[in-house]
This record gives C-alpha cells, sequence and structure tokens, in this order.
DNA sequence: CCGCCTTCCTGAACGTGTTCAACTATGACG
DNA sequence: CGTCATAGTTGAACACGTTCAGGAAGGCGG
C-alpha cells in the first residue's frame, strides 16, 4: 500500500499513466474506467475467434483469457453476438482506409469501384473462416447485426458514402436519375459480393476475385448503356421498381 | 394349435395385418416401423415450429408432445436444425403443386413466371415468422441446410426444374443460349424474391408481391432486348461471367 | 471518517441443444 | 423354442449461452 490512508489525497490519484488528455469526464459516468475493460474483452474474443473460430469460442474461454469473470463480458455486450459488432464497425473503418488512396488519385469510373471492390474483399480476407459463421448471425433479419437493420445504419451509411465517392470523384456519364441512386446500388451489389464470397470455398476465394473483374465491366458497360435512347424505358422501370419496392 | 411345433412353420408368419401391400421390404431395414416415429417426429415438430417459432421450440417440448423420449428425435434427426429440411422439401412440393395448373394452361412467359413466383410466396406465407428464424440455419455456408449445399442437391433440382417448365412451356422467343442458363438464372433470381421475403416486414409482405410484379415484366422486356443487336456483347459478357464463376 | 450511490464485477444457477451407454422390441435363423 | 443381430428407444449427463442476486470499488457530500 502506498501513502496515507487517514486522509483522503487531494490528488485525483493517477499513479502512471501517460496523461488520459483530452476526456471529457462526463459526472454521471466518470472517467472510462469500464471501456478499457470492454475493450480488453473484444480484443480477446475477436483474437480468439480469428484463431479458433466463433463457434468453438465459448464465453467462458473469453472471460478467463481476458482475465474476467463470465458475467463480467455480460455487462458489456448483450450476447455473443454483440462481440461481432465491434468487428464490423473494425473492417468498416479499414475499408474505408484501404481505398482511400485510389479513390484520391484514379478517376476512371470503373478502375475506383474495381479498387474499391478488391479493397474489401482483401481488408476482410483474413476473417473468411469465421465470417463464414458469424455471417449466420447478421442473416438473421430481427438480428441487429443485419446490414439491413437499425443498429447497423451508422456502419451502412459509411458503406453507401465509398460508393458514393466512387461515383461522384469519377469522370463517368451517366443518367442523372440513375446517378442519385448509383451509390446504394454499388453497395447493394457490394452486399452480393460479400455474399459471394462467404459462399466462396475456391482457394484464396478467387472465384470472388474473377467474379469482380468480370462484374466491373459489366456495369460500366450498363451505366454507359443508360444514357442510350432504347434503353430509357427499361432504365425507368427499373428506377420506380426500386421506389415502389423501397416505399413502407 | 396347427402343425408341428418342431418345425419351422414355412409360411412367413404375418398376424392380422390388413395387409401392408406393395411394401418393398428390404432385408436389412425391414418394413417402415420407424419411419411412422419419424414422421410423428417431424409432424409434431413442424405444427410446434408454426405454433410457437423455431426459437422458442425446445426439443424436449418436441419429445414431450410427440410422446417419445428427446434421444428418439436425434435417431431419426441429427439436430433441431435438420427438422428443418422436411419443412423444406413439403414446400417445394407444394410450391410445384401450386404452380402446376397455371402452367398447364397459360403460355405467356411474363405471366407463367408471375404466377409461379406468387405461387412459390403463397405457399410460404403460413411461415413466414419462423422463415426468418430458419433463414438463419440456412445462410450457414457450411450448412446442410444452404440451398447451395450438397444435401439440397434434390431439392434444389426440382425447384429449377419447375423454372425450365415456365421457360420451355412458354411461347417466348429468347437467344438460344440464354435459354439455356435462363432457368437457373430465374431460380437465382427466385432465392432473391424469398431473400426479400423474408426480410419483408410490411403488412401481408405486400412489399414481395409488389416486388415480383415490378420486376416479372423488367425480366420480360430484357429477355426480349437479349435478341436485340447492340445488346448482343452485353449479354455474352454475362453468359461467360456465369460460366467463369460457376468454374471450380 | 462515515454512509451512500453508481459503476463495475463475480460465480453459481438455469434452460438449452446434444450425446451416449444402456435397455427393449422385432424379426431372422437354426 | 432359443439365440442373436439389428433397429428402435430411453433418460441422465454434458457443455454451452445467458441470467441474476449479490458483492467490491471508487468517488461524493457530510
Amino acid at each position: 500500500m502506498r501513502s496515507v490512508p487517514t486522509t483522503p489525497a487531494p490528488e485525483p490519484a493517477e499513479p502512471a499513466e501517460p496523461a488520459p488528455a483530452a476526456e471529457p469526464r462526463v459526472p454521471g459516468r466518470s472517467r472510462a474506467r469500464g471501456e478499457q475493460t470492454r475493450q480488453l474483452i473484444l480484443d480477446t474474443a475477436l483474437r480468439l475467434f480469428r484463431e479458433r473460430g466463433f463457434a468453438e469460442t465459448t464465453m467462458r474461454a473469453i472471460a478467463k483469457e481476458a482475465g474476467v469473470a463470465v458475467g463480467n463480458a455480460y455487462y458489456y455486450f448483450d450476447s455473443k453476438e454483440h462481440l461481432i459488432q465491434g468487428f464490423y464497425d473494425r473492417n468498416q473503418a479499414a475499408h474505408a482506409a484501404a481505398a482511400a488512396p485510389l479513390l484520391a488519385s484514379e478517376k476512371d469510373f470503373a478502375a475506383r469501384l474495381r479498387g474499391v471492390l478488391h479493397a474489401g474483399i482483401d481488408v476482410n480476407a483474413p476473417y473468411h473462416a469465421f465470417a463464414a459463421t458469424f455471417f449466420k448471425s447478421a442473416a438473421e433479419p430481427t438480428s441487429p447485426l443485419s446490414p439491413f437493420s437499425a443498429e447497423s445504419s451508422p456502419a451502412r451509411e459509411a458503406a453507401i458514402a465509398i460508393f458514393r465517392d466512387v461515383v461522384e470523384g469519377s469522370s463517368v456519364k451517366v443518367d442523372p436519375e440513375l446517378r442519385r441512386e448509383l451509390p446504394e446500388l454499388l453497395w447493394l451489389g457490394w452486399m452480393g459480393v460479400v455474399l459471394f464470397w462467404v459462399y466462396d470455398r475456391s482457394p484464396g476465394q478467387r472465384r470472388t476475385r474473377r467474379l469482380i473483374d468480370g462484374a466491373v465491366p459489366l456495369v460500366d458497360r450498363l451505366v454507359h448503356l443508360s444514357r442510350l435512347r432504347v434503353l430509357r424505358p427499361a432504365l425507368r422501370q427499373v428506377l420506380s421498381l426500386l421506389e415502389l419496392v423501397k416505399a413502407d
């Protein structure tokens, strides 16, 4: 033990930390005492998921490895599946970061799209085995992990923003009405690629790479064709169907 | 009594059953003694799934309701999720049956497709709440319940057969190469509709109905456009991408 | 120093899906 | 009828995710 036990030390008793810096220090919720524990649990969980797989990692193992009680994990995370949301957010940020350099330099639409898609697969590649299992959770419509859920809304918006950048930062000429819908459509296509990737059991997931390389020129061609007069009605039909289906 | 007890009776000794009729009677696996139990368990399970939901129905409840031990259910079904395969098969057959009358009379491609899609939703409608949960299982790529798995291959082939009928029984004129691939493509589209339906929380799943009504004319138009010269290269591109992606 | 509140943390206990060694029924063979 | 193998059946036991009543920690007002 250190210092006097009889008097309340006037200093906040910060032992030897390198200054907590810009911590807002909310009255009710004081400093990030537990935030550290939260991160510890999350880090441990994601590491074990990667090492052993999702189903094979028990909550007891996570708690033991992190040096806390099993109930403590449930103080910070509602369920085992909620631990995945952390993975989700991290990879979303990593995807944006990985795509940034290309989006800053390249101007060609197809090249931008292709780069973003491959970057997304690159970022997720280490987690392919794990993703297949966790996808099970994300697929349930009622789950907060669903990419369409309200809880995922921030992550979804961030993802769509990448594709908005793909479109708006490019020199491509598109039908203006399509241009407005394109980012969301591309994101939906990206979800399809992810779905394919999750199911892709080929070595190194090369089928997914092929799919991207084959689909991008196709999308590029279709986007260019969108200004063709013969296809006007068909395009209108597609767009109005989108509206119809999104409503309610 | 009749005949000598010391000699093996020449007749096979069939007590008092009302003639088992055309039962093949395989040597190793004799009559369907346990097949009855199997059906009892499956019926009970599906009923409880419908009444209470999938997650809320415990294996113990199924066993108790069926009047058997819990272990007995596992003698016939590898897991709780495997009970779903039964649901899967039954609805597949119901879909084919529901679509049959229309496919026998209607000749117009769009009408045939539309009818088949709506029939599929009709058949599955009573199970919408339950399907959302069970979809979680089907989504896992490694699961035998996945529509792409080897175990689901018979059901998948049967489903594709419906769409082959849609194409071949219609008077539509299509690019011959596309015509060959069309059934599988339509099945894939149907999987997409099901995916949408599972996520559809609108009252009566009317958004799914709208999607079908909107998408069918679109597909019809695209199929007709497939013979247009300007679109030949694009079509070739789509088809070769399909080949590329299906390989390995 | 003393209560007192909130945040943080604990581990036993509950209900679940699943397994398994043991038991019973059934029919085939001599 | 006796014997034996196989199909069918049992329920206790296991490991898991999750819950919960309660305890510790750390500040805050007196």
